[in-house]
DNA sequence: GTCTATACCCGGATAGAC
DNA sequence: GTCTATCCGGGTATAGAC
C-alpha cells in the first residue's frame, strides 16, 4: 500500500471502531453512486445514522472519508488476482479467477462502482497505488500467464490485454447495472442471469486460450 | 429518441449555432472528467472561451447543458451497432463492429466516459433512452446473432451477453485509461498498443464463436 | 464523546446596464 | 448578445456548550 494507508487503528475504542466502520460503509454507498462531489457529508451521516457534526468528529474532512473508503476496498479488491498460481491448471485457475470477479460484481457492486468512478475521473487519489502495488501485481501475474504460454499450456495471447478483458467483462455487470437492467430486466441478483453471464465470459476466455471448460464451473 | 431531444435548432443564427456547439464541446470534456456535480458552469464557460453569464444566455441551467451534451453523443454512440447486418458474414460483421467500437474508444474517449458516468450513477437522465431506443436496437441485433446461431454459422452463445462483452472490453480502454496508463505506460494513442488491444478482443470473440480471424482486420 | 449553532465559501442563477 | 453585480441556497468545517 503506497498512497493510501489501509488501516491506522492505533488505539481506538470499541465504539469508535464501530462508528468508523459504519461511516465507511455509508460513505461507500454514497460515493459509489454520486461520485465525490455529488455526495454530501450530510447524506453520509444520515445513512450512517448520526449527525453531520458527529461524523466530522470521526473524520476531519470529506476527502478523509473518501480516502478511507477507497483504502478500505483496495485490499479486498485486488485480492482475487493474487491467487493466480502458475503451478496449477490454467483452465482451473482462470475459471476460479473469473468466478471470483463475477462474485465480487454481484456481491460488492458499490465497491466496483467506487473504483470505476475514481479511475474514470483520472484516478487522482489512487494513482500511486495503481502505479506501485497494482503494477507489481500485474507484472507478476502476466509472467504467470506468459509462462503458461511458453509451456504450451494455453494459446498465445497478450497477457495484459487478457487481464483487461477479464476485468472489463466481469466489472461491467456491476458498473453498468442500470443499463443491463434497462435492456434485459435482469441483473446479477437473478441466479440464472448470473450463471449465463459467467458462462459466457468463461467461454470467451477459455476458448480464446484453446482450453475446454471444466465440468464443475466454480473451481 | 425518447427522453432527450437530440436537436431542437429551430431558427438559430450562425453565431448562436457556433456558440452552442462550443459550449457542448467544452461541457463534454468537463462533465466526462468530473461528473455532473464536479463540474462548474464557470469551468465550462472558461473552456468554451466565454463568461459564465454569457453561457447562461445560451443554456438556462447547468442540467440543460448536461442534457444537451448527453443527447449530442447518443446518436453517434449507438450508431456502430445499427450496422450489424444479418446477411453478411458474421466474422466480418463482428470484426467491423469491434473495430468501430475500438475506434470510438480511441477517438472519442470523453463521450465514452460521459456515458459511463451517467450509467454508473444510475442513469437518471438517459434511462428512458436506454429502455426504449437502445432496448429496441438490442432486441433487433440479438435476433441477428441468434439467427447466425440457428443457421449454424457461429457457435451457440447468449447474444445479449456477447454484446455486453464486446461493449465492456472495448469501452474499457477509454473509461479506465488512467489505470491502463499506470499499468502499461501506454494507451490507445499508441498505435501498436491499439493494434494489440483490438487483436486480443477480436481473438476472444471470434474464437469463442468458432470463427477464424480474417486476414484484413478492418472490414 | 456528542450535539447545536454558526461562520464561511462556493456555485447556480437572476437583474439589469450597456 | 454580452457584460457586471448580486442574491441566495447549500455544503464544508469550526467553535463551543453540554
Amino acid at each position: 500500500m503506497t498512497g493510501l494507508k489501509s488501516k491506522q487503528k492505533k488505539g481506538l475504542s470499541r465504539i469508535q471502531e464501530k462508528n468508523r466502520a459504519r461511516i465507511i460503509d455509508a460513505a461507500l454507498a454514497e460515493f459509489s453512486r454520486h461520485g465525490y462531489s455529488g455526495t454530501t457529508i450530510d447524506k453520509i451521516a444520515a445513512s450512517a445514522g448520526m449527525s453531520k457534526s458527529n461524523l466530522l468528529y470521526y473524520f476531519s474532512s470529506k476527502s478523509a472519508i473518501y480516502e478511507a473508503a477507497l483504502a478500505h476496498i483496495l485490499d479486498v479488491w485486488l485480492d482475487p488476482l493474487r491467487g493466480l498460481n502458475v503451478d496449477n491448471d490454467p483452465a482451473e485457475e482462470l475459471s476460479h479467477y473469473i468466478h471470483q470477479k463475477m462474485k465480487m460484481s454481484a456481491e460488492l457492486p458499490a465497491e466496483s462502482r467506487l473504483f470505476a468512478n475514481e479511475v474514470l475521473q483520472g484516478a487522482p487519489r489512487i494513482r500511486p497505488v495503481l502505479e506501485n502495488d497494482l503494477k507489481r501485481l500485474i507484472d507478476e501475474k502476466t509472467k504467470v500467464i506468459q509462462s503458461w504460454i511458453d509451456q504450451g499450456r494455453i494459446k498465445a495471447i497478450d497477457p495484459v490485454h487478457l487481464i483487461f478483458s477479464i476485468w472489463s467483462m466481469t466489472q461491467h455487470y456491476a458498473d453498468f447495472e442500470p443499463q443491463i437492467v434497462a435492456l434485459t430486466g435482469k441483473s446479477l441478483k437473478d441466479a440464472d442471469f448470473r450463471d449465463t453471464a459467467e458462462s459466457t465470459v468463461l467461454h470467451l476466455v477459455l476458448s480464446g486460450l484453446g482450453l475446454k471448460r471444466r465440468t464443475g464451473q466454480d473451481a
